[in-house]
DNA sequence: ATGCTTTCTTGCCATTTGGCAAGTGATAAT
DNA sequence: ATTATCACTTGCCAAATGGCAAGAAAGCAT
């Protein structure tokens, strides 16, 4: 049925015994996502519980002034929704657009509900996949604040090189919060080195 | 018991009903954490799920050069733990001090656990708090990137005006991403509008 | 292949923020 | 009360980042 990587990552965390694993595979379906198409748009409730096998999406906003801003970026092997809009199903502040191709396997919010009630070890997995969201943006804050626009670029480019490959870089620029242009001087003074 | 604010907050969720309110707020004990105690200090795991009655506690991490950073402030009626460390028992690296005498109410990982696993209302709770955490942060995330010190500054000091009455300055300044010597000229030309 | 649009770079200059050190005032310890 | 420490401010200047507009380069549509 071709879910092997689904049920590979589900076991990954150790927190799914291989059995469950394949029973929670069982209730995700596929979905493709083609270039350019969203998976999530601004004002809509978060509704599907999105696992990537391949392909790479970004996801904005729109700051006050409503200019775009990248708030994520997501390739293989991540579960991807809005978490805010998706457990409080109010409508989402953000847009989640592919910009490759994306294939992977999805449950509804219904859906989730239903399994965290039967298996309570893929409840574990969820809370797992929340923690991690968290912990990750607490790091990025932290660099925020404590790093030069420079060291958060090479850092990036270090530890996410593939979204290099895949996003335009004014995308990469919000995400990194510094302008196009200033993106742009950073890899001419960084290449340099 | 004294644990009326413990439970009206549990049911202030709208996700624990009355009874069992009472029920989860009896596993809690009482916790006075005196003014430049720690509740959690770095290298330890975080023990305790502390809901706060009332007190001021700041959680602050080092940077890469061992700079204190701010990462975060809690005040009456909120939901104090170290996501990360708590859930993954690993280490922290954060550390939580109090800046007043603050009393308030808690369980241990264990007892949590046993809870979440009794009461399925208060897992719905405790993934309540993670959701509204993670909300917090991704929306401080956007103004760092998106606005000015000043913009942020003011406000902070509109939504959180208590902050500054129990916090030093330079703690908020690093919360805010800038230096203290900044906040000082962001504060005296604010003060002139 | 041609033209159109988007992406990226660059020059010029403005604005924001930081670094350091001195100075003032407040608080705490003895 | 005296001293020491801490919190905050300020002046001077440096560094980082932004804004705008022009131009080059790359990608896309027909």
């Amino acid at each position: 049925m071709g879910k092997e990587k689904l049920i590979q990552f589900l076991k990954s965390t150790d927190l799914v015994t291989p059995v469950k694993a394949e029973e929670i595979a069982d209730h995700f379906a596929h979905r493709t996502i083609y270039k350019n198409q969203f998976h999530l748009e601004e004002g809509q409730v978060s509704q599907e519980y999105f696992f990537m096998e391949h392909g790479f999406l970004r996801a904005f906003a729109h700051d006050t002034h409503g200019n775009e801003v990248t708030t994520n970026f997501y390739s293989d092997n991540q579960v991807i929704f809005e978490v805010s809009s998706f457990f409080n199903r109010t409508p989402s502040k953000e847009n989640i657009q592919a910009l490759t191709d994306c294939e992977g396997w999805y449950i509804t919010y219904q859906q989730l509900n239903m399994l965290f009630h039967a298996l309570p070890e893929f409840r574990e997995f969820g809370r797992a996949i929340l923690v991690k969201g968290f912990t990750s943006l607490k790091i990025r804050m932290l660099s925020m604040i404590t790093e030069t626009a420079e060291e958060r670029y090479a850092q990036l480019l270090k530890t996410n090189p593939e979204i290099f490959v895949h996003s335009p870089l004014k995308y990469i620029a919000s995400y990194l919060g510094i302008t196009d242009t200033s993106l742009s001087r950073i890899r001419k003074e960084f290449s340099k080195k």
